[in-house]
Parts: C-alpha cells; structure tokens; sequence
DNA sequence: TTGAAAGCGCTAACAT
DNA sequence: ATGTTAGCGCTTTCAA
C-alpha cells in the first residue's frame, strides 16, 4: 500500500521491461539479496519483508533468470533427451513421457534428434555440456560411450533407456528383450510355423543382438534350425523392414511367418506384404516388437510385444532426477517386462501348406 | 610444438576437467580476452596467436559455456517450441522439421507440450524467457495473445504455425483451412453424398472455424442446407471423433459421409465406423484432414488433404531465425497450399440408398 | 594487435 | 534478519 505511493508510479514504465532482481528491490525497499533470500528459499527473511518483495514480484511480473542461476553453479532446470528420431513412435512416446515428468519438477527439456548418427550425437551431447543441463536421458546410437566422454567427464548424469552402454557406468532402463523375442517366436512356433523369417535391428546394439538370441534360442529350443538365410539385421527403419521382406519371400523357400524385431521394421513388412499380396496370416504369419499409433486401425491385429515406452521414459527421469538430487543409494538399473498380446497375425498353419 | 614444453604436463588433468576459458588462455600464453575474440569472431588477432589458441581449444577439448554467453546478452543459441501435444502426428513431424532447421543454423530447442492448456503454455512461455531463448515457434492454444504477453514484452521473437494470433502482430504460417474444407466437402458432394457430417475443433480456433466455415460455404454453393444437427465441434482428439461419430451415425437421419476436420479427429471416426460395423465407403463415405503415420496400411485409402507439417516447421524457424538475425525485410505471413489427395473413401452414391 | 577491467543477473560467503 | 561484496565464464569497451 505504502510502498506503492512511495516509489510513485513508476509501474507502468516497469512492468513493460522485463523486471530484474534489482528493480524488484529498489520497488520493496531491500536489497538484492534480501530479494534472492526470498524468492530462493525464504529462509532468514521477516515475514513483513517476504510479504512486501512478493508483492513487488508480482506487480513487476519479476521472474528470476534461469540462465543467470546456471551461472552461479545452481543445478539447472534443464534436462537433455537425445533419441534416434522424434518421429519413430517409439520415441515419441518416450519423449512425452520425459517432457511430462520433467515439466512437473519444474525441469525444461531439450530435444535433440541423433538419426542414430554418432557425430550427431556427439554434437548433441557436447552442446548440452556447454548448455549445463542438470541431467541427460539417452537412447545411445552406438554401445560404447565415446559421444559422451565429455558429458560424463563434465559430472552431469545420464541414464539411457532402450538401450545399454558396455564400456562405461551409466543406468539404463530397457526391457527384457531376449524373452520377449523368445516369447514372440514360440508363440509363432505353437501356432505351428517352422520356418520363421527373423527382421532384426544391428546386431551392433543391444536390441538387435538380444531379440536375435532369443529368437534363436526359441528356435532350437522347439528343435528348429537357425537358418541364416532367413535372418536379416540392418538399420531398423521402415525402408529395410520392406526390402529384407521382399528378399525372404521372394526366395526359393520363403518362410511360413515373420519375426518382426521394431515398430517400423513391421511397418515395412506390412507394406511389402501388401504389395506382394501375400495376406495374414493365410499366406504367412506375423509377430512383431512395439506396435503402431494406428495399431487399433490395423487388420488383423497382430501378435506382439507392447513396449512400454511411456513407462521406460518415465522411470528413466526420475532416476535422472535422483542423481541429480545427489542421491543415497545408487540407483538401480531397471528391466521392465514387455507384455506379450495376442492378435490374430499368426494363426496356426498345418505341418503341409494347403493347397487352394 | 614449443608451448608444450614451455607449460609443462598439464594435459592429462586439463583434458579430464571441462576446460574453461582462463585454461585455454593460460596454455597459449595469452589473456581471456584473445581468447575470446579467437572464438567469437577472429577479429583483430595476428595470425601467429591464432593457431595457438585454438591449438590449446584443441588439446583441452575447450567448448565455450553458452550459458555464459547468454548472460553477456549475446542472442542464444535455443529456440523454443510450444505445440499440444508431441504424439499428435501432426505436431510430431512439425517438430521434427523445427529441429531439423534448427540443429543446421546450431540452435538447440526446448520442446514444450501445452496439451492445449492456456496454464500449461503460459508456464512454459514464462518459463522460455527466464532461459533466454532466442526466439519461439508456437501452436497456440487460445485466439488471444495473453499467454505470450511476457513472450513479446520480453522482445522475444515468436513465430505461430497453424494458428493465428488475433490481438497481435505475431508472424504465422498456415494452411488454406477453409479453401481446402472446401475442396473436400465439394468432392464428397460431387460424389453423390447429400447428407455430409462434419467434425471440426473447437470454434474458438481460428482452424476450427474456417475449416467449417469452408464446409458450409461448400454446401451452399451446392444447393445444400447446412444442417447443425449434422455438425460437431470440440477438442480435437481421438475420444472426441470417436463420440461425434457414434451421434451422428445413430441419429435418425444419419449423414452418409463424414468430414473430418482433424488428423485424430478422424482417427476417432475411422474407431467408431468399425465398431457401428459401417463399411467405407459402401454405409458412409469419409474425407479428412491430415493424415496418420499408418496411413498407408489403412483400407480403403483416404480422400484427404495432405498437412504440410514439415513444410511449415521449417519456414516457421526459417523466419523466426531472420527476426533473431535482426532481419531487414519484415518477414511474412504464409499461407501453404494443402493438396486435396484422392483415396477411395467416398465412392459415389445413388442419390437414393441402394438396399442389400 | 593485445590486455585490463567492467559487468551480464544472480547466489552465497561474510559482515553487521 | 539484512546488507555488502565477490564472483560464476564469458564479451566488450577502453587503454596501451
């Protein structure tokens, strides 16, 4: 009330410029830090002051500068999220899963695409260093942590999620993608296939080598042969879902049905099906890592394993936010499971094809 | 070569801690204030002195602090991008081309999910200042400014896509709602439908209203009636085409075509078409919006207008980077073209039902 | 061409 | 409980 008579009225000049600390104490008659004490923690302050700098921040419409926080060694309220591609769904999902957590601990994020390219990545993780984001969430494109020496050198926590780095200590969230793979494989090996086509990620990635090894651990576990013809591994995108499906159904001995290792290596598939009118699963079958936004659309629905992306993201942050929080126990790394869901992609074929 | 010598070993611990800038000026033998100019511009600096300051960037692995150049008010490297929702396909593969413009120009990008709610956008508009972006690319939710009003004030280059701001003069890059709400209501009309259903966004989006608008100006031109009991409007989401869909096509006089106004708009129809057990386009013809990512896997191919999202991601930062530089020219406004592109969702009717 | 010094907006010792 | 002061890592006058 006072104070507004006080310092004449200087407010509408004020409130057009974007207020700084000083404004806010020259307004409340303290200084500086008496207002940095406040809007910090509050902690050695009068309340009759508190109330009076509170009052000065909002009629200037004062908000602290975040940039000038990092400078002071605060931990920063950023956090980084370097992904293969915003647009695989996969990472979509992770990425609102991220963005939600951050956002409710007052955490901003930076997105950041690595098109599963190292340099890009190393590009990325060297300027959230020069950024000081407080924390990093990861989906490294290679296995060792070269892109992120500097970063982990620079003390900021990283935790990876989908996939795992060998050559360094750094959490990781995944899911248990050997069984899944193996799950997924039996499930087509009941439905009486015995010659499964297998699509697979590079195997110069967690992902790709543990869904192989537990498709073939699946196979010879039901007495089946792995056959290299019938398996193919290669950057996990939709162009190369296409084409290895056209190479292993145009072959002279096609498998029966299709082990399809991520989301867009089976949308590729479908794609090569359709054009080879080839139908599901009457000419051959398919199960299939991750599914499609469009899954509930689809017919037939397929058999596969829903990866729990929202969930992997989620989980990812708060560890991240532990670390950053200087946590008591080191935090766990963690394997969610992938639940199997059955839809109608698969179904059982004779031991003899039938004959139209 | 003789600076190597002349310093010492200090190598092995410069590398393992984040050099900074004192570090680099010591190691060439200069001050911080050369080696500023060095990284900063290059001006002013005798060859010689040059190559051994950015010998020692090298060797120590030195990255200027971005943080710390922002607070010398130098324009920051970090844009920020305000949309609903990042598992909204269309916003997805607008961010994409956001990132895409901006990790090429060196910018990084704070992605921020409103959900379509003015609290959640003006939290994170406030929250873009206290970083110090240097510009922002916003969806926005409301017709009005006032989540941005710090945004402007602030001086902050901002850059709407999709949306318009009515109250002030903020850059946008559209679509032609109405014109293409008019190509696609026509086309449903040309193809025999008399009774066409629309769902649209909310009203109070400019979107919303002038793709409905475009609809109603298309049955007018065609000797139509607009019927209102034919049309819905909300938040445009799965649950919500789903829903208007069910209404509309349980009515008494159901309509025998939809307009979908929105990607997930339609999405919903499509649901609820299948679970009424109403064929396309044999019970009811069906154009739209956008597009889903499966989009080609759906039966039969949608009549659609294609969204250039990417497109308008990338003229949007194009822009917003031409403010930041200080752009000579005022940039303008944009209007993309959405081409209609023809499936075969809504095949002509008989001008009277043909009964099975 | 180079260096010394001020200062961006804030926080955290250290005084009072 | 409050104020004074010294920086955080850089850029940028201003001198030399």
């Amino acid at each position: 009330m006072v104070a507004e008579i006080v310092f004449g009225q200087p407010q509408l000049m004020d409130v057009l410029m974007a207020a700084g600390i000083r404004e806010v104490a020259a307004r409340s008659g303290v200084s500086i830090s008496t207002v940095s004490r406040v809007i910090s923690n509050g902690h050695h302050v009068s309340e009759d002051v508190r109330q009076r700098v509170m009052a000065a921040v909002d009629e200037l419409g004062y908000e602290p500068s975040r940039v000038a926080r990092r400078m002071r060694g605060r931990p920063s309220q950023v956090l980084g999220l370097v992904i293969g591609d915003i647009q695989n769904p996969f990472f979509t999902s992770l990425a609102r899963a991220v963005e939600d957590v951050a956002s409710q601990n007052g955490y901003a994020v930076f997105l950041c695409n690595s098109d599963e390219d190292v340099r890009k990545e190393k590009m990325y993780a060297d300027l959230l260093v020069a950024e000081q984001v407080a924390g990093v969430v990861m989906s490294p494109t290679s296995e060792t942590g070269t892109t992120c020496t500097r970063l982990i050198e620079s003390g900021i926590p990283l935790v990876t999620v989908d996939r795992r780095l060998l050559d360094v200590p750094v959490p990781w969230v995944l899911v248990n993608n050997e069984q899944a793979a193996y799950e997924l494989t039996s499930h087509l090996v009941a439905d009486g296939h015995r010659r499964i086509g297998g699509l697979f990620g590079p195997m110069t990635m967690t992902t790709g080598r543990e869904r192989y090894l537990g498709y073939a651990r699946a196979l010879e576990a039901h007495g089946l042969p792995v056959l290299p013809a019938l398996v193919r591994s290669g950057p996990p995108h939709q162009a190369e879902g296409c084409a290895f499906t056209r190479e292993l159904m145009t072959a002279a001995e096609p498998p029966t049905a299709l082990l399809a290792g991520t989301n867009l290596l089976a949308m590729g598939a479908l794609l090569a099906l359709r054009e080879l009118k080839l139908r599901i699963p009457d000419d051959v079958g398919i199960a299939a890592f991750n599914v499609v936004p469009a899954m509930p659309l689809l017919e037939p629905q397929l058999t596969r394993v829903a990866m729990p992306t929202y969930e992997m993201g989620r989980i990812a942050v708060e560890i991240l936010l532990r670390l950053i929080g200087g946590g008591e126990a080191p935090p766990q790394d963690v394997i969610l499971q992938a639940p199997l869901q059955l839809g109608t992609s698969c179904r059982a074929h004779g031991p003899e094809p039938e004959r139209t």
